[in-house]
DNA sequence: TCCGCCACTTAGCACATTGTCA
DNA sequence: TGACAATGTGCTAAGTGGCGGA
């Protein structure tokens, strides 16, 4: 694997990762409001105010006055921002640099099958017993790359990796003949096409969504508070309070953002009177409520076997109804069928909208989408649909509009899914491919750290940084409507620190930013001395605020890459750099003659990698202290066991010694043994303990589902004899089906 | 060319269910 | 058998990237 990054463990068992978001979230708290502090002396303009809600309490009214006025420095500054970044794009050169480089101008799940998604080499089997006339399933290659350039690349990408074992085709496991109608000349998996006008289905039918069930009324004896008295509400208000007194115990409602949010939209569900006596917050009372659902919910988790029971058979009847539809001839089974309740929006990290109401949704909102001829789905009595539609270049069978980003929802299909199986194969088709010819593009990129223009610098420093650490794009978003968080593209100057010589390494680049989901991304690498003067000359000259790759977007990057293979983007680097890295893990860390947990604790310890590498991390399990000391138990438990059994065996010995029988010698031998199961044991524990701690705040399951070509981890158990079930569950199987059907033990990414 | 919209994938958390052990 | 831990599932927010129209 000549050209392959090692994620190696330098940077896999990295000890300078910290998973400590919270404690970075406090800390990035401070360093965005010194950051708008900034923003706002230096835009001291007056906002005009124009908020409806501004009738309220004067104090309110002040309170908004300073937020707008905020909110509108930050636009000011991030459009200062754009226009900088236009300028760079316009062609106006900027200031020469030092240096002297002038910044230039700018399957058919037929009805006796298990209604998974298998790969073709299953389907196409199915195909035969079909009849002829289904001709618009007859697979069809597409064509991966079909420019000239395009080609010879791929000839001179071949002869790369030509070395290789003629005898048999490592690449797919793909030998016989079978195997290799799947597979091109050049070993790529052929996909089967389904359509040539991007049509994603010919006939589609289902019945709709299932709402979120009406609002049940709160009995009378449980009672709202307004400043210690009782106050009834109504209904409509009522409905609102109780989403927060369902969120009480939460640290969301202690936030000032939350809180204020939460209260403006709740004033606006208040008839006029309430407006009048409910205005402010800290006046209300809502333990009385919040009780009532923590009594609810326990007496739901006390319920009877039979009451259970009952409520299992309605989620069934339910998922049975409206959890299927049919896609061409196949039944799916849809991921989400229900409509999303209403409740109180809950942002990641800082979101500014977090506390708003999420208002329900009503038939009137919904646009269904289906095939003409089918059955159309029937809105509940008394309603209609926003729209009926029939577009098969899509893939949701229902949408909606949510009030908060006013952003689209939609209801799609299962992994399962033969079309999300496609789709999925597709992205680990296009990894692999990548794989051809990421020792040409890194020699690229490398090349283009020495470039004259400024723009193919910071384009390839931060490939460099996609490719080598797999951070994500970055795309732009827009100030003040989501969490301040950043890709590799959005990076800030703030978000990096240099260091010539840190901690024994040369040329150390510190990262800490919050990535998606406002997860801390912090790591400590050394890079390569270009790249570390590049980063010095783009920070040149700029505030902590401003961006490191200020001639850079991600559209910019992606049409870049786009040239460099087809169907490139940053996010491939992502899924190969994960895939490979498993596949390297698994081969260095599997022993042959380990049993299979230790094989499995193997697999695990890959999958880790692969976790680090990507930055999966999840918040600590709430029960994880005790746990941890629940195991310590055992293990000191153990050693107390293993510190009798040696005396015992000491005892045993000296007494063989002096009886000199056969007795005597047996004993030795049991005390022997048993003193080995000891050992044995205790080890067990011990790397139980590690393998908790090390997953203390990392989250495994986000790189097995999206970025591990599952055809690695089938073939590693077929070659070990492992049964995949160790590694998958039931659900994942479903969404895999295609790989455990495809993927042979020699199976090479 | 750029921006915003749209469709889709990726993400972590909360809660439910299942498994394990005393 | 019940308590607790581990695992599975559902939910929905938050990303990516393509496309079309101004």
């Amino acid at each position: 694997m000549s050209g392959d990054h090692t994620h190696n463990d330098s940077q896999i068992e990295s000890g300078s990762r910290v998973n400590d978001a919270h404690r970075h979230k406090d800390k990035h708290k401070d360093r965005e409001h010194r950051h708008k502090d900034h923003k706002k002396d230096k835009e001291r303009e007056k906002s005009k105010y124009s908020n409806s809600e501004h009738k309220d309490s004067l104090e309110r009214k002040h309170r908004d006055k300073e937020k707008v006025k905020q909110k509108d420095g930050m636009d000011r500054h991030k459009e200062k921002r754009k226009e900088e970044k236009m300028r760079s794009f316009d062609g106006k050169p900027k200031k020469e640099k030092e240096n002297g480089f002038a910044s230039p101008p700018r399957v058919k799940s037929e009805p006796d099958n298990d209604g998974f998604y298998h790969s073709p080499k299953h389907e196409r089997s199915l195909k035969r017993e079909r009849d002829d006339d289904d001709s618009e399933f007859t697979p069809k290659k597409i064509k991966v790359e079909n420019d000239k350039k395009a080609k010879k690349r791929k000839v001179e990408d071949e002869e790369d990796i030509k070395p290789k074992k003629k005898t048999k085709d490592k690449r797919g496991g793909m030998a016989d003949g079978k195997k290799k109608s799947q597979e091109g000349a050049g070993g790529e998996v052929e996909m089967e096409e389904r359509s040539t006008d991007g049509s994603k289905w010919r006939f589609l039918e289902h019945k709709g969504p299932v709402f979120a069930p009406p609002y049940d009324p709160l009995p009378n004896k449980v009672k709202f508070y307004l400043d210690g008295k009782p106050f009834k509400l109504s209904a409509k208000a009522e409905e609102v309070a109780t989403f927060f007194a369902k969120m009480l115990d939460h640290e969301y409602t202690t936030k000032d953002i939350f809180r204020k949010n939460f209260f403006k939209d709740w004033r606006r569900e208040m008839t006029s009177e309430e407006k009048g006596k409910i205005t402010d917050l800290n006046k209300c009372d809502f333990n009385e409520l919040s009780e009532y659902f923590k009594a609810q919910s326990e007496a739901r988790k006390q319920m009877s076997k039979e009451e259970k029971l009952k409520i299992k058979g309605e989620n069934e009847r339910l998922l049975q109804e409206y959890g299927f539809c049919v896609m061409d001839n196949h039944k799916e089974r849809i991921a989400n069928f229900r409509i999303e309740p209403p409740g109180l929006f809950r942002g990641r990290g800082d979101h500014p909208k977090m506390g708003m109401l999420k208002r329900r949704i009503r038939p009137e909102d919904i646009i269904i989408n289906c095939s003409k001829d089918s059955k159309h789905p029937k809105p509940p009595p008394g309603t209609r649909w926003k729209e009926v539609r029939h577009d098969n270049k899509v893939t949701w069978l229902v949408s909606w509009t949510e009030n908060i980003q006013g952003s689209i929802k939609y209801i799609m299909l299962n992994p399962s899914s033969r079309i999300k199986g496609e789709k999925d194969w597709q992205k680990y088709e296009t990894a692999r491919r990548l794989k051809k010819c990421v020792g040409r593009i890194r020699a690229q990129y490398r090349d283009d750290w020495k470039s004259k223009e400024m723009r193919i610098r910071q384009r390839s420093v931060a490939l460099y940084f996609i490719d080598k650490l797999a951070l994500r794009a970055g795309n732009e978003k827009e100030e003040g409507e989501t969490a301040d968080t950043v890709g590799c593209c959005s990076l800030r100057v703030e978000h990096i620190k240099l260091s010539p010589e840190k901690d024994g390494q040369e040329f150390v680049v510190e990262f800490d930013f919050l990535g998606k989901d406002s997860i801390r991304y912090y790591n400590k690498v050394p890079v390569e001395k270009r790249v570390f003067k590049n980063l010095q000359l783009f920070m040149e000259n700029k505030q902590p605020e401003d961006d490191l790759f200020d001639r850079l977007n991600t559209s910019i990057l992606n049409k870049h890459l786009q040239e460099l293979m087809d169907g490139l983007t940053a996010k491939v680097f992502r899924t190969y750099n994960a895939s490979i890295t498993l596949q390297q893990q698994l081969k260095e860390l599997t022993t042959p003659e380990e049993n299979i947990p230790a094989k499995i604790l193997s697999y695990n310890r890959a999958n880790r990698a692969v976790a680090i590498l990507c930055n999966h991390q999840r918040a600590p399990p709430k029960t994880f202290e005790k746990s941890m000391q629940n195991l310590q138990t055992k293990i000191d438990a153990k050693k107390d066991q293993l510190f009798d059994a040696k005396r015992e065996l000491k005892s045993a010995k000296a007494d063989a010694k002096v009886r000199r029988d056969e007795k005597s010698k047996k004993a030795v031998e049991a005390k022997k043994k048993a003193l080995q199961r000891i050992e044995e044991q205790l080890m067990k524990l011990e790397v139980q303990a590690t393998d908790r701690e090390e997953n203390k705040q990392i989250a495994l399951g986000t790189s097995k589902l999206n970025y591990l070509d599952p055809r690695i981890s089938v073939a590693w158990c077929k070659k070990w004899g492992i049964p995949v079930e160790k590694i998958y569950n039931k659900t994942q199987r479903e969404k895999f089906a295609w790989a455990i059907d495809m993927a042979e033990d020699d199976y090479e990414f």
